[in-house]
DNA sequence: GGCACATTGAT
DNA sequence: TCAATGTGC
């Protein structure tokens, strides 16, 4: 497959770039993309698809279904633009899909775009590391936020913890996001013929059925999502404000998936809706102007997710507030499936179940009921849910659900709590059980915590080395090139100042900005490690869904709710965290500490009480 | 207008 | 729970 680079730099305009596309799948404000092609020379776009590399992340099968479709759509633009092909890579790991491929075209530039979900940060660090180790010059750039987590912080230079605070200061900063790209006028890539790509598999036979449905009402490209912003600026956008509290989808953006993939920018989103929003206010139609107020809102949450992604990476398996880390969860797979299977009895959750298991889509206010019930009623934990939605949503976005099922949960500081029941058909039921709960077990890591991960699982986390030196300070330098973590691994503690060069640079990274207690970043390290090792031995097959043993959590009584992939019937079944989430290592008594939980029990002093959840339950 | 009470909706 | 807004007198 590697093909000499000395046969592709033939003529040899100078250099050549590779553009790396991950989850920017546009060419519209694609910073990476258009600066290679500013660069001159000559510009390989390309794929690797790796998603082992997820762990127990690994996409859905309707999330694949939309890469696929965006992917062609992107492959066929890039060739509109002069480009020879989208060159794709299949490999359980990206890094070394792009070194082979630096091998193969003879690149000396790489471009890419950040990501902010844990498994990115450290990889696309690692890349950085072993490409610049190389003598290749990366760059990479923000295509995915409006302003970079680094750049937001409050008064005293630390990252905000609360929802509100944040977007505030988003939405006051000095300067404005900045102003969305043209896609560049030409790509030239030189001649291609002799560089290989694989053919990449995102569906098996079994899965083509329910596929074909998914392309009746969407559709997947960075074109088709400008056609559905434009669409919705000048439809549904105005009466949002009115609309909202309807659960159908004539009233919604219907952009989250495209926002997902990155086909569409969301700042060209910002600027648009900004731009509606002076109009409306210039009439005086309040309405309207309250309208791109909600909506903008809704888009600093997704902003917000990447935040707390990037300042806490662990905040997809671990609650950001440690005072639930003892709440006895029902470990109760047949409370799991008859949510999933949207037989619970309660006719919105259980439509609202089956819409998603139908079309993959769910209103958001939907969203809150029946992850809500998920909680709060049957009190399964929240990530069985989170990992069901990622499953079988569209538009499954690790650091979106996380936050969202965190709020919902309870686990955040500016999260409602958990004895708060959304659903008003169960409102009077639980209120009528609260208020004879048990003291919580609150700081007495002796304790058993509730959920039980499998053993095997359990054991890899134990086996790396808990007694971790302090890091005091992590290096944010260039998330732009994110240097906090394989440094850490070595228990680095310099922090960089080293900005990328040229144009990520634009970003001033506080000196004193909030570092991760050192907790954190190790969670991460020992994660995606714990990942590769055991992908790389265990998961072969593009299409299989990774198969995880439970052997201890499986109630005999419901065997019938296996764990492997059956489709309808067995949906997906909790698959923990990446091997080294435990959950409840010693290393967690750093939680507290850890986001301010003080605002949180400030307001909420008896927080550490709680209800009867057993009654609670009963009552299903 | 001003007060007491009801309603709404939270990220 | 609680603050912000609405309603009736």
């Amino acid at each position: 497959m590697s093909v000499s680079s000395s046969s592709m730099c033939g003529g040899d305009a100078g250099m050549r770039s590779i553009v790396w596309f991950r989850r920017d799948l546009r060419v519209e404000d694609n910073p990476a993309l258009a600066a290679a092609a500013r660069a001159g020379g000559e510009v390989v776009p390309a794929y690797v698809w790796s998603p082992e590399e997820e762990g127990p992340y690994f996409p859905g099968r309707v999330s694949r279904w939309w890469i696929n479709q965006s992917l062609k759509h992107l492959d066929a633009s890039l060739r509109r633009l002069g480009a020879g092909k989208l060159v794709t890579r299949r490999s359980p790991d990206a890094v070394v899909a792009l070194l082979q491929l630096v091998r193969d075209t003879g690149a000396t530039h790489v471009y890419f775009n950040h990501l902010y979900d844990p498994i990115s940060l450290v990889r696309d660090h690692r890349l950085k590391e072993m490409l610049t180790a190389e003598g290749i010059v990366v760059q990479s750039f923000n295509a995915d936020l409006l302003y970079e987590p680094w750049e937001v912080v409050d008064e005293e230079g630390q990252p905000f913890t609360m929802f509100e605070p944040f977007w505030n200061r988003c939405l006051s900063m000095p300067y404005d996001p900045p102003a969305p790209l043209l896609p560049p006028k030409k790509i030239n890539s030189g001649d291609l013929s002799m560089c290989p790509s694989d053919d990449l598999i995102f569906e098996d036979e079994s899965e083509r059925g329910s596929n074909a449905l998914l392309a009746r009402a969407w559709s997947p490209g960075w074109q088709n999502a400008d056609k559905a912003l434009t669409a919705f600026l000048n439809g549904p956008l105005i009466d949002y404000s009115v609309n909202r509290k309807k659960a159908d989808s004539a009233s919604t953006s219907l952009l989250s998936p495209h926002l997902h993939f990155g086909e569409l920018s969301v700042r060209k989103v910002f600027h648009l809706v900004r731009m509606k929003q002076l109009v409306w206010s210039n009439e005086g139609n309040q309405d309207a102007e309250e309208s791109c107020t909600l909506f903008l809102h809704s888009i600093g949450l997704r902003e917000y997710s990447r935040y707390l992604s990037f300042n806490h990476p662990c905040s997809h398996e671990r609650p950001l507030l440690a005072h639930l880390r003892f709440f006895p969860w029902m470990i109760n797979e047949c409370y799991f499936k008859i949510w999933r299977q949207g037989r619970t009895g309660y006719p919105l959750v259980d439509a609202g179940m089956r819409e998603l298991w139908a079309t993959g889509w769910l209103h958001d206010r939907i969203r809150v009921v029946v992850s809500s019930f998920f909680v709060k009623v049957l009190q399964l934990p929240w990530r069985w849910g989170m990992k069901y939605f990622w499953d079988t949503l569209l538009d499954a976005d690790l650091e979106s659900d996380a936050l969202g099922w965190q709020y919902i949960t309870g686990s955040l500081p500016d999260g409602r709590e958990l004895d708060r029941i959304d659903n008003p058909q169960r409102e009077a039921a639980s209120r009528a059980t609260m208020n004879n709960g048990t003291e919580e077990g609150l700081g007495d890591s002796s304790e058993v915590p509730p959920i039980d991960f499998p053993q095997e699982l359990q054991m890899e986390v134990d086996r790396q080395a808990p007694d971790n030196t302090l890091m005091t300070a992590r290096r944010l330098g260039d998330q732009m090139v994110p240097t906090m973590t394989s440094s850490l691994n070595r228990a680095e503690t310099e922090v960089s100042a080293d900005l990328g060069n040229g144009e990520d640079s634009r970003a001033e990274v506080p000196s004193d900005a909030h570092f991760e207690p050192p907790v954190e970043m190790e969670e991460v390290v020992r994660n995606t490690e714990g990942n590769a090792a055991r992908i790389n031995g265990v998961h072969r097959d593009i299409i299989q869904q990774p198969q995880h043993h439970r052997r201890d959590v499986l109630a005999p009584s419901v065997s019938e709710a296996s764990s492997s992939w059956t489709g309808r019937e067995g949906g997906v079944v909790p698959v923990w965290s990446p091997p080294a989430a435990s959950g409840h290592s010693e290393t967690f008594a750093a939680d507290e500490a850890d986001i301010s939980s003080r605002s949180y029990l400030d307001r909420h002093p008896q927080s550490h009480r709680m209800m009867n959840w057993s009654q609670l339950s009963q009552s299903l």
